[in-house]
DNA sequence: AAGACGCTCAACCGCTGGCCC
DNA sequence: AGGGCCAGCGGTTGAGCGTCT
Protein backbone atom coordinates (compact mmCIF):
# COMPACT_ATOMS: atom_id res chain seq x y z
CA UNK A 1 0.00 0.00 0.00
CA UNK A 2 0.91 3.28 -1.13
CA UNK A 3 1.49 6.63 0.66
CA UNK A 4 -1.22 7.86 -1.92
CA UNK A 5 -4.13 6.99 0.42
CA UNK A 6 -5.31 3.92 -2.43
CA UNK A 7 -6.19 1.90 0.92
CA UNK A 8 -9.87 3.78 -0.11
CA UNK A 9 -9.69 2.03 -3.83
CA UNK A 10 -10.16 -1.65 -1.97
CA UNK A 11 -13.18 -0.65 -0.24
CA UNK A 12 -16.22 -0.24 -2.50
CA UNK A 13 -18.47 2.50 -1.86
CA UNK A 14 -21.18 -0.59 -0.33
CA UNK A 15 -18.73 -1.83 2.26
CA UNK A 16 -18.45 1.68 3.11
CA UNK A 17 -21.84 2.13 3.16
CA UNK A 18 -21.41 5.77 2.45
CA UNK A 19 -23.75 8.65 2.94
CA UNK A 20 -25.11 10.90 0.53
CA UNK A 21 -27.78 13.64 0.40
CA UNK A 22 -27.69 16.66 2.91
CA UNK A 23 -24.82 17.09 5.54
CA UNK A 24 -25.97 17.24 9.20
CA UNK A 25 -24.73 19.38 11.51
CA UNK A 26 -22.37 16.96 13.35
CA UNK A 27 -20.87 15.96 9.85
CA UNK A 28 -19.95 19.70 9.04
CA UNK A 29 -18.31 20.12 12.62
CA UNK A 30 -16.37 17.03 11.73
CA UNK A 31 -15.31 18.16 8.66
CA UNK A 32 -14.52 22.14 9.91
CA UNK A 33 -12.42 20.35 12.59
CA UNK A 34 -10.69 17.84 11.25
CA UNK A 35 -9.20 20.75 8.51
CA UNK A 36 -8.80 23.16 10.91
CA UNK A 37 -6.59 20.60 12.35
CA UNK A 38 -4.89 19.09 9.58
CA UNK A 39 -5.51 21.03 6.65
CA UNK A 40 -7.09 20.06 3.18
CA UNK A 41 -5.87 18.12 0.52
CA UNK A 42 -6.58 14.25 0.21
CA UNK A 43 -9.67 14.49 0.34
CA UNK A 44 -10.66 10.33 0.46
CA UNK A 45 -8.33 9.80 2.61
CA UNK A 46 -9.49 12.98 4.52
CA UNK A 47 -13.25 11.68 4.69
CA UNK A 48 -11.66 8.17 5.92
CA UNK A 49 -9.19 9.62 8.72
CA UNK A 50 -12.31 12.10 9.89
CA UNK A 51 -13.95 9.14 10.09
CA UNK A 52 -16.91 10.69 7.87
CA UNK A 53 -18.82 8.19 5.57
CA UNK A 54 -18.40 10.69 2.77
CA UNK A 55 -17.11 10.29 -0.34
CA UNK A 56 -13.60 12.50 -0.84
CA UNK A 57 -15.46 14.23 -3.78
CA UNK A 58 -18.52 15.22 -1.33
CA UNK A 59 -16.52 16.22 1.36
CA UNK A 60 -14.14 18.69 -1.11
CA UNK A 61 -17.41 20.18 -2.41
CA UNK A 62 -19.27 20.52 0.85
CA UNK A 63 -16.25 22.41 2.08
CA UNK A 64 -15.34 24.93 -0.92
CA UNK A 65 -19.15 25.61 -1.61
CA UNK A 66 -20.04 25.65 1.92
CA UNK A 67 -18.15 25.50 4.78
CA UNK A 68 -15.10 27.30 3.93
CA UNK A 69 -14.68 30.47 6.03
CA UNK A 70 -14.36 32.71 3.03
CA UNK A 71 -17.38 31.55 1.26
CA UNK A 72 -19.54 34.98 1.09
CA UNK A 73 -23.66 34.33 1.61
CA UNK A 74 -25.98 36.47 0.53
CA UNK A 75 -27.25 37.96 -2.57
CA UNK A 76 -24.94 38.28 -5.84
CA UNK A 77 -24.07 42.54 -6.23
CA UNK A 78 -25.08 44.40 -8.88
CA UNK A 79 -21.10 44.71 -9.00
CA UNK A 80 -20.78 41.21 -8.72
CA UNK A 81 -23.63 40.22 -11.52
CA UNK A 82 -22.34 42.79 -14.12
CA UNK A 83 -18.88 41.40 -13.61
CA UNK A 84 -20.67 37.76 -14.05
CA UNK A 85 -22.25 38.60 -17.09
CA UNK A 86 -18.82 40.43 -18.85
CA UNK A 87 -16.50 37.47 -17.80
CA UNK A 88 -19.16 35.01 -19.46
CA UNK A 89 -19.26 37.00 -22.60
CA UNK A 90 -15.67 36.07 -22.28
CA UNK A 91 -15.24 32.97 -21.36
CA UNK A 92 -18.65 31.08 -21.39
CA UNK A 93 -18.88 28.35 -18.77
CA UNK A 94 -15.72 28.60 -17.64
CA UNK A 95 -17.91 29.00 -13.90
CA UNK A 96 -14.36 28.20 -11.81
CA UNK A 97 -12.07 31.11 -14.50
CA UNK A 98 -14.92 33.20 -13.79
CA UNK A 99 -15.25 32.53 -9.67
CA UNK A 100 -11.28 33.60 -9.26
CA UNK A 101 -12.53 37.22 -9.93
CA UNK A 102 -15.14 36.92 -7.20
CA UNK A 103 -13.94 36.60 -4.31
CA UNK A 104 -15.91 34.24 -1.77
CA UNK A 105 -17.86 33.35 -4.12
CA UNK A 106 -17.60 29.52 -5.50
CA UNK A 107 -18.27 28.42 -9.42
CA UNK A 108 -21.26 26.38 -8.12
CA UNK A 109 -22.84 29.55 -6.45
CA UNK A 110 -22.04 31.72 -10.16
CA UNK A 111 -23.29 28.72 -11.94
CA UNK A 112 -26.62 28.68 -10.20
CA UNK A 113 -26.81 32.36 -10.44
CA UNK A 114 -26.64 32.28 -14.45
CA UNK A 115 -28.67 29.62 -14.85
CA UNK A 116 -31.48 30.53 -12.37
CA UNK A 117 -31.71 33.92 -13.83
CA UNK A 118 -29.77 34.69 -17.10
CA UNK A 119 -31.12 31.35 -18.70
CA UNK A 120 -34.50 31.72 -17.11
CA UNK A 121 -34.70 35.64 -19.27
CA UNK A 122 -33.36 33.51 -22.68
CA UNK A 123 -36.36 31.19 -22.05
CA UNK A 124 -38.61 34.08 -21.39
CA UNK A 125 -37.54 35.76 -24.82
CA UNK A 126 -38.04 32.34 -26.70
CA UNK A 127 -34.09 32.46 -27.91
CA UNK A 128 -31.25 30.79 -27.04
CA UNK A 129 -28.82 31.59 -24.39
CA UNK A 130 -26.02 31.72 -26.32
CA UNK A 131 -27.75 33.55 -29.48
CA UNK A 132 -26.58 36.74 -30.57
CA UNK A 133 -29.70 38.34 -30.12
CA UNK A 134 -29.51 37.49 -26.31
CA UNK A 135 -26.34 38.47 -25.78
CA UNK A 136 -26.68 41.93 -27.40
CA UNK A 137 -29.90 42.35 -25.30
CA UNK A 138 -27.28 41.45 -22.30
CA UNK A 139 -24.92 43.96 -23.16
CA UNK A 140 -26.28 46.42 -24.94
CA UNK A 141 -29.56 46.88 -22.07
CA UNK A 142 -28.90 44.65 -19.30
CA UNK A 143 -25.18 45.58 -18.45
CA UNK A 144 -25.57 49.01 -19.20
CA UNK A 145 -28.39 49.26 -17.06
CA UNK A 146 -26.44 47.71 -14.19
CA UNK A 147 -23.81 50.26 -14.97
CA UNK A 148 -26.53 52.90 -13.90
CA UNK A 149 -27.69 51.15 -10.83
CA UNK A 150 -24.26 50.93 -9.85
CA UNK A 151 -23.62 54.60 -10.11
CA UNK A 152 -27.11 55.28 -9.27
CA UNK A 153 -26.58 53.48 -5.82
CA UNK A 154 -22.95 55.01 -5.82
CA UNK A 155 -24.36 58.36 -5.96
CA UNK A 156 -26.87 57.90 -3.09
CA UNK A 157 -24.38 56.03 -0.47
CA UNK A 158 -22.12 59.08 -0.89
CA UNK A 159 -24.55 61.43 -0.51
CA UNK A 160 -25.37 59.23 2.70
CA UNK A 161 -22.01 59.59 3.63
CA UNK A 162 -21.64 63.53 4.01
CA UNK A 163 -23.64 62.84 7.37
CA UNK A 164 -22.75 59.78 8.13
CA UNK A 165 -19.40 58.82 9.33
CA UNK A 166 -20.79 55.08 9.52
CA UNK A 167 -21.69 55.30 6.27
CA UNK A 168 -18.54 57.11 4.61
CA UNK A 169 -16.40 54.10 6.22
CA UNK A 170 -19.00 51.71 5.22
CA UNK A 171 -18.93 53.24 1.44
CA UNK A 172 -15.00 53.29 1.49
CA UNK A 173 -14.89 49.40 2.24
CA UNK A 174 -17.76 48.48 -0.66
CA UNK A 175 -15.40 50.23 -2.91
CA UNK A 176 -11.99 49.14 -1.72
CA UNK A 177 -13.69 45.86 -1.94
CA UNK A 178 -14.58 47.07 -6.06
CA UNK A 179 -10.59 48.12 -6.31
CA UNK A 180 -9.41 44.73 -4.91
CA UNK A 181 -11.93 42.80 -7.90
CA UNK A 182 -10.98 44.76 -10.60
CA UNK A 183 -6.97 45.19 -9.17
CA UNK A 184 -7.10 41.24 -9.00
CA UNK A 185 -8.64 40.80 -12.11
CA UNK A 186 -6.07 43.07 -14.26
CA UNK A 187 -3.21 42.39 -12.34
CA UNK A 188 -3.80 38.32 -13.29
CA UNK A 189 -3.95 39.55 -16.87
CA UNK A 190 -0.97 41.72 -17.28
CA UNK A 191 -2.66 45.05 -17.20
CA UNK A 192 -1.57 48.07 -16.54
CA UNK A 193 -4.19 50.51 -17.01
CA UNK A 194 -3.04 53.79 -18.47
CA UNK A 195 -5.22 56.09 -15.93
CA UNK A 196 -6.98 54.79 -13.45
CA UNK A 197 -10.73 55.95 -12.80
CA UNK A 198 -11.14 57.45 -9.59
CA UNK A 199 -13.95 55.91 -8.63
CA UNK A 200 -15.35 52.18 -8.73
CA UNK A 201 -12.97 51.71 -11.89
CA UNK A 202 -14.34 48.27 -13.11
CA UNK A 203 -17.70 49.87 -13.65
CA UNK A 204 -16.85 53.04 -14.85
CA UNK A 205 -14.47 51.13 -17.63
CA UNK A 206 -17.83 50.25 -19.01
CA UNK A 207 -19.01 53.85 -19.14
CA UNK A 208 -15.63 55.28 -20.68
CA UNK A 209 -15.56 51.76 -23.44
CA UNK A 210 -19.74 52.78 -24.13
CA UNK A 211 -18.37 56.64 -24.57
CA UNK A 212 -15.23 55.95 -26.69
CA UNK A 213 -16.03 55.34 -30.48
CA UNK A 214 -12.93 54.39 -31.44
CA UNK A 215 -13.03 51.74 -28.74
CA UNK A 216 -16.26 50.49 -30.56
CA UNK A 217 -14.22 48.55 -33.57
CA UNK A 218 -12.41 46.73 -31.28
CA UNK A 219 -13.97 45.26 -28.18
CA UNK A 220 -17.76 45.92 -29.15
CA UNK A 221 -18.24 45.98 -33.00
CA UNK A 222 -18.03 42.12 -33.31
CA UNK A 223 -19.93 39.23 -31.92
CA UNK A 224 -16.77 37.92 -31.63
CA UNK A 225 -16.19 39.46 -28.43
CA UNK A 226 -18.90 37.32 -27.20
CA UNK A 227 -19.03 33.96 -28.01
CA UNK A 228 -17.63 31.28 -26.12
CA UNK A 229 -14.14 31.19 -26.99
CA UNK A 230 -11.78 31.80 -24.68
CA UNK A 231 -10.88 35.51 -24.97
CA UNK A 232 -7.05 36.42 -25.47
CA UNK A 233 -5.03 39.00 -23.37
CA UNK A 234 -5.11 41.29 -26.53
CA UNK A 235 -9.30 40.77 -25.88
CA UNK A 236 -8.67 42.43 -22.32
CA UNK A 237 -6.16 44.52 -23.33
CA UNK A 238 -8.46 46.14 -26.04
CA UNK A 239 -10.80 46.34 -23.42
CA UNK A 240 -9.44 47.90 -20.39
CA UNK A 241 -7.40 50.22 -22.62
CA UNK A 242 -10.03 52.63 -23.32
CA UNK A 243 -8.22 56.21 -23.99
CA UNK A 244 -9.37 58.22 -21.16
CA UNK A 245 -11.50 60.93 -21.99
CA UNK A 246 -11.64 64.17 -20.07
CA UNK A 247 -14.13 62.51 -18.09
CA UNK A 248 -12.21 60.30 -15.84
CA UNK A 249 -14.12 60.81 -12.25
CA UNK A 250 -17.07 58.75 -13.21
CA UNK A 251 -19.60 61.60 -13.94
CA UNK A 252 -20.51 59.96 -17.00
CA UNK A 253 -24.24 60.13 -17.73
CA UNK A 254 -25.11 56.80 -18.74
CA UNK A 255 -28.56 57.76 -20.56
CA UNK A 256 -26.08 58.04 -23.40
CA UNK A 257 -26.35 54.57 -23.51
CA UNK A 258 -29.89 54.57 -24.36
CA UNK A 259 -29.49 56.93 -27.43
CA UNK A 260 -30.19 55.13 -30.33
CA UNK A 261 -27.30 56.16 -32.70
CA UNK A 262 -24.51 55.88 -30.37
CA UNK A 263 -25.89 52.34 -30.02
CA UNK A 264 -25.92 51.38 -33.12
CA UNK A 265 -22.72 53.03 -33.84
CA UNK A 266 -21.20 50.67 -30.91
CA UNK A 267 -23.13 47.30 -32.59
CA UNK A 268 -22.55 48.13 -36.11
CA UNK A 269 -26.14 46.45 -36.48
CA UNK A 270 -28.53 49.02 -38.54
CA UNK A 271 -31.36 48.08 -37.58
CA UNK A 272 -30.84 46.32 -33.96
CA UNK A 273 -32.72 49.33 -32.53
CA UNK A 274 -35.82 50.77 -34.01
CA UNK A 275 -35.56 53.93 -35.73
CA UNK A 276 -36.53 56.75 -33.60
CA UNK A 277 -36.77 54.80 -30.56
CA UNK A 278 -36.69 56.96 -27.13
CA UNK A 279 -34.60 54.89 -25.30
CA UNK A 280 -34.73 57.46 -22.76
CA UNK A 281 -38.41 57.14 -22.30
CA UNK A 282 -38.11 53.68 -21.43
CA UNK A 283 -36.82 53.83 -17.76
CA UNK A 284 -39.10 50.53 -16.78
CA UNK A 285 -36.12 50.55 -13.65
CA UNK A 286 -37.20 51.60 -10.32
CA UNK A 287 -34.24 52.66 -8.63
CA UNK A 288 -35.27 53.17 -5.42
CA UNK A 289 -36.90 49.88 -5.07
CA UNK A 290 -35.36 46.44 -5.51
CA UNK A 291 -31.92 44.86 -6.23
CA UNK A 292 -32.56 42.34 -8.20
CA UNK A 293 -31.52 42.81 -11.96
CA UNK A 294 -34.63 40.89 -12.70
CA UNK A 295 -36.42 44.67 -12.42
CA UNK A 296 -35.01 44.88 -16.00
CA UNK A 297 -37.25 42.46 -17.84
CA UNK A 298 -40.46 44.42 -17.27
CA UNK A 299 -43.28 44.24 -19.84
CA UNK A 300 -41.64 47.11 -21.75
CA UNK A 301 -38.42 45.47 -22.68
CA UNK A 302 -40.10 42.01 -22.72
CA UNK A 303 -41.92 43.54 -25.32
CA UNK A 304 -38.83 45.17 -27.18
CA UNK A 305 -36.62 42.32 -26.99
CA UNK A 306 -39.48 40.35 -28.32
CA UNK A 307 -40.19 42.85 -31.28
CA UNK A 308 -36.65 42.98 -31.63
CA UNK A 309 -35.40 39.29 -31.92
CA UNK A 310 -39.15 38.24 -33.86
CA UNK A 311 -37.90 40.85 -36.83
CA UNK A 312 -34.47 39.16 -36.22
CA UNK A 313 -35.61 35.54 -37.11
CA UNK A 314 -37.73 36.91 -39.99
C1' DA B 1 -56.91 24.89 2.99
C1' DA B 2 -54.46 22.36 -0.19
C1' DG B 3 -52.56 20.98 -4.33
C1' DA B 4 -49.90 22.68 -8.36
C1' DC B 5 -46.29 25.10 -9.89
C1' DG B 6 -41.91 27.54 -10.09
C1' DC B 7 -37.57 28.91 -8.13
C1' DT B 8 -33.29 28.34 -5.65
C1' DC B 9 -29.31 26.06 -4.45
C1' DA B 10 -26.86 22.18 -2.22
C1' DA B 11 -25.32 18.00 -3.72
C1' DC B 12 -24.40 14.49 -7.00
C1' DC B 13 -22.74 12.62 -11.53
C1' DG B 14 -19.73 11.90 -15.30
C1' DC B 15 -15.85 13.26 -17.50
C1' DT B 16 -11.05 14.94 -18.08
C1' DG B 17 -6.32 15.90 -17.25
C1' DG B 18 -2.45 15.47 -14.27
C1' DC B 19 0.35 12.92 -11.28
C1' DC B 20 2.45 8.86 -9.41
C1' DC B 21 3.98 4.23 -9.52
C1' DA C 1 4.10 3.30 -21.62
C1' DG C 2 0.20 2.25 -19.22
C1' DG C 3 -2.79 1.74 -15.31
C1' DG C 4 -4.78 3.69 -11.21
C1' DC C 5 -5.96 7.43 -8.34
C1' DC C 6 -7.05 12.11 -7.43
C1' DA C 7 -8.69 16.86 -7.94
C1' DG C 8 -11.27 19.77 -10.47
C1' DC C 9 -14.67 21.03 -13.78
C1' DG C 10 -19.29 21.60 -16.00
C1' DG C 11 -23.83 19.58 -16.24
C1' DT C 12 -27.77 17.80 -13.87
C1' DT C 13 -30.84 16.54 -10.18
C1' DG C 14 -33.92 16.93 -6.43
C1' DA C 15 -35.33 18.67 -1.80
C1' DG C 16 -37.15 22.54 0.29
C1' DC C 17 -39.53 26.59 0.15
C1' DG C 18 -42.57 30.28 -1.46
C1' DT C 19 -46.26 31.70 -4.45
C1' DC C 20 -50.24 30.99 -7.10
C1' DT C 21 -54.76 29.19 -8.11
Amino acid sequence: MDEKGRTTSLLSEDEMELRRGPWTVDEDLTLINYIATHGEGRWNTLALSAGLKRTGKSCRLRWLNYLRPDVRRGNITLEEQLLILELHSRWGNRWSKIAQYLPGRTDNEIKNYWRTRVQKHAKQLKCDVNSKQFKDAMRYLWMPRLVERIQAAATATATASVTTNDAYTSENNLKNNHMEVHNNLKEKMGFIEPSPPMNNDFVASYVMQSHTPDNSSTALSSSDSFGTQVSTKSDLTDYYSVPVSSNNNNTATPADYYQPSQINCITGTPGFFPPGLDFQSLDPWNLQNGDSSDNFWNVENMFFLEQHLMNDNM
